[in-house]
DNA sequence: GACATAATTGACCAAACGTCAATTAATGAC
DNA sequence: GTCATTAATTGACGTTTGGTCAATTATGTC
């Protein structure tokens, strides 16, 4: 690390405000809350101070479900370096996921409007690129772990069936159903009560069709829970209950 | 139906056009480019006029959704009546959604749109409870075949898993799957070339997950396709290839 | 302290939303 | 057929927000 100007450090604190406002406006007034004028006023910088770091409001938002990956990468990737069986890694790591929702339902929201034409059709084909690399290191990530649980002979792949679609299925589960639920304020009415706990059984019926040994059962997904939260997400867990 | 007025007409097919040209304008401006000023001048209408119909862009990129729901809702419907396993069948409604998704690209595009906050903000309630209804009456229609396909001894409830819970799984593998990928232009880079086909092995494999006999083989999975594109959705397949 | 360079500001313009008073068309009673 | 009443239509207008840029202020260098 260089040693940074007064200058340098002044202009990180300012993003690092600028961001912080963002995130606050997100989520108390939505997406349609959120102005450039606003987060004007309320860092007490003009507007064109504010677009010299982010050209347009998007920029922001995508700056935060940036930031959010990363910090679930992080996440997946500690599940990940947990001792035990590669299937109970993998159920770690949806754990990580769901912790993740519950900290930031803010980026979790914007990543799906981040995905959404609206603001993608904004920012540039850099944060365009910045994204789709962040979107491979997630991917990346989980394929690791499918492909240590096979080398550990815990599974094969199902013929004609790759790594990454594996991969891409145990997210669609994850990511998808929780997407899903974002749409319906009440989920109820369709039936789903602990929409968290739903897609925690969906996510052991799905390993359990990959013929992922050791195969599901009541125990071995409490255990899950409690690790993560014994183990290896203390402090998120206590910043949970706080 | 009632006998409608000469003008009564009049105003339904305004609101065909409206629809119409709101759809142009979204599939090939994007979001972004659907504007009520732009609506009124493609359909030679005043904005007033526009306004008197639908309340908001927010409001056409609603209906438009709802539209393209119902339809999907009667395509799973087709599906669910065709003679066979239920097994056979719940994948055929696996295949009409693989379907509209690729005859309704923009309608699906939107849905995503329509549910981020954006756009939810801004709908009414009596929109937003429409909505709630469709997306029920979806789930319903999966229920169905699963509870069918439970009765005929197919599969039996995972302990301590509802038929709800089961269809908010295969909801979010094909949807989830495909709203995902709906971000990322270019889906290669995570190693997935034919999204189709990996979220049909993908369904395949909860499907097995949940031990829905008769258990899945390539020939079943090539069958149902012919099937669709041979007995059920022979029109729709006529305009695909159009 | 004078000069050059970088950062900051807020007035300003354009684009889009949404409204509404005024105008035009439709209806129906006689 | 006429006229009064009701409904539908229009586009000019006010407002909000995004985004720009010339002028001003701060910073750094010699």
């Amino acid at each position: 690390m260089e040693a940074l100007t007064r200058k340098q450090r002044e202009i990180q604190n300012r993003i690092e405000l600028i961001l912080k406002v963002g995130r606050d406006l997100l989520s108390r007034h939505g997406y349609r809350g959120l102005t450039m004028n606003r987060i004007a006023e309320l860092t007490e910088y003009s507007k064109g101070t504010i677009y010299q770091h982010f050209g347009c409001k998007e920029e922001v938002v995508h700056s935060l479900v940036a930031r959010g990956t990363q910090r679930l990468i992080g996440m997946l990737s500690r599940a990940r370096s947990y001792k035990g069986s590669c299937r109970l890694k993998f159920t770690l790591a949806s754990e990580a996921y769901f912790l993740f929702w519950k900290l930031y339902p803010t980026e979790i929201a914007m990543l799906q409007t981040a995905k959404s034409s609206s603001v993608k059709e904004k920012i540039s084909p850099t944060q365009q690129e910045e994204f789709q690399f962040l979107e491979a290191r997630l991917m990346a990530e989980l394929c690791s772990t499918i492909e240590e649980g096979i080398s550990a002979g815990e599974l094969s792949l199902p013929e004609g069936t790759t790594v990454q679609e594996l991969a891409f299925g145990s997210w669609s589960i994850l990511h998808g159903a929780l997407s899903v639920s974002q749409g319906v304020t009440e989920l109820s009415h369709v039936g789903i009560d602990n929409i968290v706990n739903s897609v925690r059984k969906n996510f052991q019926i799905y390993l359990d069709g990959c013929r992922w040994k050791p195969l599901s059962n009541d125990y071995s997904r409490e255990n899950a829970q409690e690790i993560a939260r014994n183990e290896i997400f203390v402090d998120e867990f206590r910043r949970l209950s706080q």
